[in-house]
DNA sequence: CCGTAATTGCGATCAACTCGCAAGTAGCAT
DNA sequence: ATGCTACTTGCGAGTTGATCGCAATTACGG
């Protein structure tokens, strides 16, 4: 398994395919072919891909998985926790593995991405706690604005 | 017109439907119904409404506009600095006049909107801009979390 | 009151998902 | 091995939110 964040970790965050596939057999789900394929792409590639993209990494493997089922797939391993999705503004969620998730900063203008620290926002945090008692999910939703470059033109 | 901020507004903040016709005409544009009606629904309601929302209300008074007009005369007062939108996450992107523009922290349990301060986000804009070169605009996405109902339950 | 360019209504199209349903299949129990 | 059965999937249709081409309409300077 991963590695546990605190003293017990409320969702699991598995290091391989079968650990993942393990975890689904385990609560009545069935270890497919789809299945083990996306998490092969998932635990293979980059972040910041969407449905689509996985799509067409998945069939490039297994031709015959269709969209719907990646979609499927994408959000049942959601509700497991081993993924999560984020919203980037305009354009299409982008999908990662829950262990490599992290907040982003995107330019409106080029739609450059900046992988930001946890860090960044500890302060945003603390502050949105103790004056709406809001807890901030910082990777969910990325932070707008404008890079450097855009903001020197 | 509406209070400049600083020595020089780049974007007029005009505070009436005349004034903003008014600026529609001297570049070049026509005062139509469209436009008319579109403004008065905007000054005249609250934030937080989407194209749809604002279509609805346009019809109300004027039934022969179609949604694509109310889009188009969105994007077109945006460029014009009188209107912007913003992004809550899920679902469709929600307009403002600019001048009442606001950032949101929005609770991804039960969609709760809470209207925040910008200077919640001063720390984070000073360090994303020393850190990245990254100058954050706080009012275009919302920012993600759980609000206090939702994290007592 | 005319001419012309800006604008609009309409329908088609698109992107990103979501869903119903019948066919297919993983995995437990013989 | 073989069946059973519930979980999954492929497929296509449907939905939502937004964009676009185009011919008809209209604002407004002269």
């Amino acid at each position: 398994m991963g590695a546990v964040h605190g003293s017990h970790a409320i969702l699991a965050e598995p290091d391989t395919v079968d650990e993942v596939l393990d975890m689904i057999r385990a609560s009545g789900g069935r270890a497919t072919t789809s299945r083990r394929v996306l998490l092969e792409v998932l635990f293979g590639g980059s972040g910041h891909r969407t449905a689509e993209d996985l799509g067409r990494e998945v069939a490039a493997r297994a031709p015959e998985v269709h969209i719907s089922t990646v979609y499927r797939n994408l959000d049942e391993l959601e509700r497991m926790g081993v993924v999560t999705h984020a919203h980037m503004g305009h354009g299409p969620v982008i999908y990662q593995l829950a262990s490599r998730a992290h907040p982003h900063l995107i330019c409106e203008r080029c739609g450059t991405r900046i992988h930001a620290p946890d860090e960044l926002f500890g302060h945003l945090t603390r502050t949105a706690l103790r004056s709406f008692g809001f807890a901030v999910d910082p990777r969910h939703l990325a932070i707008s604005g404008v890079c450097s470059q855009c903001a020197d033109r």
